[in-house]
DNA sequence: CTTGACCTTCCAGTTACTGGAAGCCTTATC
DNA sequence: GATAAGGCTTCCAGTAACTGGAAGGTCAAG
């Protein structure tokens, strides 16, 4: 199977694969007689795996780490909840920052009366003004 | 006044202000005989400006942009809100997508009993397993 | 005179790709 | 047989916004 197959079904660019085989995520693929990549399922199957990592906001270091905890048949689960637990907080905490953010832009946006003068409580806000607040 | 002081006082690491003279979202600092960086009142007010600006989640070039309009007379503020709304829509869809990102793992979390054992729904997830979901 | 705190420039590294150039392979079409 | 389209190859550069570190100049204190 050429990487344009497997690219479409692991729903990844072909790029993003060459990428994975440079960073060593994934073994280089063997090669056909003309030098093209020949990929069989299971690397369709590990690509498909950091594909849906991946989307679950893990790093590719991150996939590192699961993948190989996927081929470790000694595994503890605690390891990898212990990795997905840490991602969640990230999460969390990335969340709540950005609710925050939320908070005062949407605040400023709503005060601003945006039309063609140039009074501007983002601005002021910007710019330290600390009345009004 | 110098670097050190000028990024204490605009809460910014002096490295970052050097960075934002390179990168032309601030004029080149006067230099002292010594080739020292020289500022005064109105680069610590700039700075201020532009950390809070980042502070808020604006790219650099925003920034470039709210400078612009902070500095122009003419403005209108419907330019300034529009940009902030813009970029409020932006934090809204993270906080959509990173909150669709924690249902799905502190789920995975919660199935996974975390123990010496293999056996692992966070790794089937990713595995593709379909059973049990 | 040396130590330490600042300051300078320049180069490299970070994350995870993505775009593009130059060129080879394969297949279909004229 | 020539050629055009599409897929494949490698390699290089660029992205965002810094950050770390090396090598070295400046200045005040002890």
């Amino acid at each position: 199977m050429r990487i344009g197959e497997v690219a479409r079904r692991a729903q990844l660019p072909a790029k993003t694969i060459r990428y994975y085989e440079e960073a060593g995520l994934i073994q280089p693929a063997e090669r056909a007689e003309n030098g093209y990549r020949d990929y069989s399922e299971r690397e369709v199957h590990t690509l498909r795996f950091i594909q849906r990592a991946r989307s679950l906001g893990f790093s590719v270091e991150e996939c590192r780490t699961l993948l190989s905890l996927y081929r470790d048949r000694e595994r503890s689960s605690a390891d990898v909840k212990a990795l997905a637990h840490d991602h969640l907080r990230d999460i969390e905490r990335k969340i709540t920052e950005l609710e925050s953010l939320r908070a005062v832009l949407s605040d400023l946006v709503a005060r601003c009366h945006g039309d063609h003068r140039p009074d501007c409580p983002i601005l002021d806000d910007l710019a330290g003004a600390e009345e009004g607040r």
